[in-house]
DNA sequence: AAGTATTATCGTAATATTGCGATATTAAAA
DNA sequence: TTTTAATATCGCAATATTACGATAATACTT
């Protein structure tokens, strides 16, 4: 065991699950946030922001990345990493979704 | 390794990526919304729909009472879980007001 | 072309997570 | 009080994640 079992949930419940996962991060939290404000958007600034090795930086990049929330484009010898807009608005907008699911009330614990 | 360095990071980072991460598996997200539909609220009648062991039904609705978004109430000798409508709004609070900052543009993105 | 800077990837160690059987705990029922 | 039912916890195996040094890959600089 160890592997989560995918294939008894829905693809909603695990698409749904890999976006909070991966935000699941403290690092990729405030890498994201760096990026928002533009104090860093260079994979070796968010280096020298955060106390991480750059290997684990790329790492964690690389996961943001595998969601869509960022994207990377090559500036020079550097990469420039950046929110994409659309799929950031939509991220939310899915959470949202989730949230907004109106709890019934006919609970035993009313 | 393979310890979070939540030492690096500010107590609201952790604490964001802390809920992020407990509705990062699937499982827990069937599980929330099972009990918002109520089509299931006790953790038997949980083991009965998911495809999972008891056992590890009883993990992850501890993994979501921590949090909070969850809270158990005993009813004889099962226990109901309700969403606790306080926490449930309040998280999806915090989640938007990470997703409403604004993301500055001046980027070497665009 | 050789050197330099930046990022990605590989390999690996330490720790965490997932899942489950077995067992303990708790409370109703007989 | 014994039995039964429901849930929690323990212990363990398998896998995933986190972190980092070393190295490869890429692209600018000289």
């Amino acid at each position: 065991m160890g592997i989560t079992k995918s294939e008894i949930f829905t693809a909603e419940q695990n698409k749904l699950a890999s976006l909070f996962k991966a935000l699941g991060h403290p690092a990729r939290i405030a890498i994201l946030q760096y990026i928002i404000n533009q104090k860093a958007c260079i994979c070796n600034d968010l280096v020298d922001e955060l106390g991480l090795a750059q290997a684990t930086i790329s790492q964690h990049l690389k996961e943001l990345k595998n969601i869509g929330i960022i994207q990377g484009t090559i500036e020079g010898k550097s990469v420039c990493y950046c929110i994409d807009e659309k799929l950031w608005k939509q991220i939310q907008e899915e959470f949202n979704v989730f949230f907004n699911q109106e709890v019934i009330v006919t609970s035993c614990c009313s």
